[in-house]
DNA sequence: TAATCCGCCTGAGGGC
DNA sequence: TGCCCTCAGGCGGATT
């Protein structure tokens, strides 16, 4: 599934791909992808230019000329990849395409139908599309400090495992790097998130940064489906410490990765390093 | 206001 | 082999 790491992966592999070249038609084959439905997609769209592609959190941001921003959430399996031909078969997973005029087409492929796409005027995001208004801060920011977190922390007491995941706490974390930094944190994922020290809280802050910046340099993790624009798998599953691991031994102390539900997510760990909170 | 539950989706895998 | 059931999970909206 894509997490931050992932989604700036695909950002970077795509913009080289596509900035420059104008649209010439929007299609689907289903139309609940596109927010404000295929018509208002084609009308604003047809003519512009792709001219950059941002990232907030787990969002894409594809800036158009006129002033225009689609705004792209991959969920659990969406994925872009550009053909060379647009009259090329599109396999039953394709469910949104934007043909440019130079015969060449971005398709976004996507098995679960999971995805949504937002088309926005540019500069309004963050009022218009939900997820963006309480989005939390980048933990690439220098916004993204020790006293924040903690002060983002303590309004919670339910497990610091779905505070986490909460994208109003921070932008990005996913299942995997939850747990992935849980562990590197030696914080139990059921501590209630208010009940963290000062010192787990800075532990847990430098395990999100350190993490996901690692996860960036190595292209992403390749869990399930997962590849970038050009088709590469990331290599930063060689280094999960408990993320689909349970029943192997922890690489720190030996003990067996147990896999658990919090808040209704599958969640690995390791009980001997990380206890929970007396 | 915070926490929890459910629907959206479909492929994979297990049980029979 | 084929059918049925469960699971996976990010997010929004409804409910508690």
């Amino acid at each position: 599934m894509p997490e931050l790491p992932e989604v700036e992966t695909v950002r970077k592999s795509l913009a080289p791909l596509i900035i420059g070249k104008q649209i010439k038609q929007v299609g689907t084959d289903w139309p609940k992808i596109l927010i404000n439905g295929l018509p208002a997609f084609h009308k604003a769209l047809i003519g512009t230019t792709v001219i950059n592609i941002d990232r907030r959190g787990k969002y894409l941001l594809l800036r158009f000329s006129d002033e225009r921003t689609v705004v792209s959430h991959l969920r659990m399996e969406g994925k872009y990849e550009l053909v060379a031909n647009s009259r090329q078969p599109k396999d039953k997973f394709v469910h949104v395409w934007f043909t440019f005029t130079d015969g060449t087409q971005l398709r976004y492929r996507d098995m679960r139908k999971f995805g949504r796409m937002q088309l926005v005027a540019t500069g309004t995001e963050n009022q218009v599309v939900p997820g963006l208004a309480k989005i939390g801060p980048e933990p690439t920011a220098a916004t993204f400090t020790v006293a924040d977190f903690q002060q983002r922390l303590r309004r919670h007491h339910k497990p610091i495992k779905s505070v986490i995941l909460d994208q109003s706490v921070v932008a990005g974390v996913g299942n995997i790097y939850a747990d992935e930094t849980l562990w590197l944190a030696k914080i139990h994922p059921e501590t209630p998130a208010n009940r963290l020290t000062l010192t787990e809280v800075t532990a847990l802050h430098d395990a999100i940064i350190t993490e996901l910046a690692a996860a960036i340099a190595a292209g992403g993790t390749s869990a399930h489906t997962y590849v970038d624009a050009q088709g590469n798998r990331g290599s930063f599953q060689d280094h999960l410490h408990v993320y689909d691991r349970e029943g192997t031994p922890c690489d720190r102390c030996g003990t067996i990765i147990e896999k658990i539900k919090v808040g209704q997510r599958g969640t690995h760990f390791c009980p001997f390093c990380q206890k929970v909170h007396q």
